[in-house]
DNA sequence: AACACTTACAACCGCAGAGGT
DNA sequence: CACCTCTGCGGTTGTAAGTGT
């Protein structure tokens, strides 16, 4: 040693920035066949390109089926208040008293709605000077000027009143193949999630293993597919695969062959191609495209689903553009996003034809080491 | 339409404390 | 008891998206 302490990781080894749902997958999908006993040690175990420290953060702050998503109720904020005027920012003392709350979002809530809108109570109660006097402890942006009421600030940033829903603005692109899980399978899908209990438990954290004798590499291809069709139970995965009767055992075959080993580079890739964010399952939850607002409890199952329609729609070619199937509305210059269904997308043989050719373009793995990119 | 500004949130960073050796 | 590793906490930053002009 010598020369102080040692970094956490090596910074120049590790991904930073936000987290590709491939990563998401790895990391759930590990924790839940070993628990997460060392976070030092699990990155590596896990095939992750991050530091634990990156790790436990995701997990502890937006992957654990605990965390509850979603608007804070009226209640929850005069919670937070009241403790904060007890404990100061004791995030986590805070957030223990809030189930489901982590300290993150309660810090992030204190500071981006609760200290403004206090701040604003004071100004009007007590005047313009002590308005001033409150502000200093704000942010540097912050001013009387430019600070809005909180249900202005909500809007598009799912934080909006239940009822008014989220803002067309924000309201993510609806996909091909969830306009038409919404149309068929949705009704299934709830029955099917209540088949599936156990894969929304909170029992991530009980299985804890002997992290020493975890062998990732070992199970691969299991764990792709326990990723693709156990894992969140992904029965609309399934369906779509059975309504274009795709034999579930071709895929099985093809995820086989992917070089899943601790691959680094094969993640990183498949992060490349699939460059959509976490926050749209998240978003899909909040705007109500999947039942229901809490994301830790049991809707994790189709947001999580969902992350991986947009997947294999991105790999079939199915996601609509711009151009083809979506109409633009304009409102104070915001390009709201209305789907419109191609009849085509109804025809199960197109998509059982796409399908296909994305299972060819499954055979050219591995791609060549000139595509990686970091 | 384009640009600048603002906002919200996820993620990062450094430090402190607990626990092991 | 000193040293080390690891985890957890709180502050801060980066960035995507909304808003204003």
């Amino acid at each position: 040693m010598g020369g102080g302490r040692a970094p956490c990781c090596d910074k120049s080894q590790v991904k930073r920035g936000p987290w590709s749902p491939a990563e998401d997958l790895r990391l759930i999908t590990f924790i839940q066949k070993h628990g997460h006993e060392n976070w030092r040690a699990l990155p590596k175990q896990a095939g992750l390109l991050r530091c634990g420290k990156s790790c436990r953060l995701r997990w502890i702050n937006y992957l654990r089926p605990d965390v509850k998503r979603g608007n804070f109720t009226p209640e929850e904020e005069e919670t937070i208040i009241k403790l904060h005027d007890s404990l100061g920012n004791k995030w986590s003392k805070i957030a223990s008293r809030l189930p489901g709350r982590t300290d993150n979002e309660i810090k992030n809530v204190w500071n981006t709605h609760l200290k403004k809108r206090l701040a604003s109570k004071v100004s009007d109660s007590q005047g313009e000077e002590l308005n001033e006097f409150s502000m200093t402890s704000s942010s540097s942006s912050s001013s009387s000027d430019s600070f809005k009421p909180y249900d202005n600030q909500n809007k598009g940033l799912g934080l909006e009143d239940p009822e008014n829903g989220a803002s067309p603005a924000k309201r993510p692109k609806m996909t091909l193949l969830e306009e038409k899980l919404n149309s068929k399978t949705l009704d299934s899908n709830l029955t099917n999630e209540a088949k599936e209990p156990s894969s929304c438990s909170n029992s991530y954290d009980s299985k804890i293993t002997d992290s020493s004798q975890v062998d990732v590499a070992s199970t691969p291809d299991e764990e792709l597919m326990d990723s693709l069709f156990n894992y969140s139970g992904n029965y609309e995965v399934h369906d779509i695969l059975q309504e274009a009767n795709i034999e579930q055992d071709i895929l099985s075959n093809k995820v086989a062959e992917l070089p899943l080993e601790s691959d680094y580079d094969f993640w990183n890739n498949l992060e490349n191609i699939a460059p959509f964010q976490s926050n749209e399952a998240q978003q899909l939850s909040r705007d109500g495209l999947v039942e229901g607002s809490n994301f830790g409890q049991g809707c994790i199952h189709q947001a999580e689903s969902m992350k991986w329609l947009r997947y294999l729609e991105s790999e079939l070619g199915l996601e609509a553009t711009k151009d083809e199937s979506h109409e633009y509305v304009t409102t104070k210059g915001r390009a709201v996003v209305e789907p419109l269904v191609p009849e085509t997308f109804h025809n199960e043989t197109m998509l059982k034809q796409e399908f296909n050719l994305a299972m060819a373009y499954f055979q050219t793995w591995p791609p060549s080491p000139q595509s990686f990119a970091m």
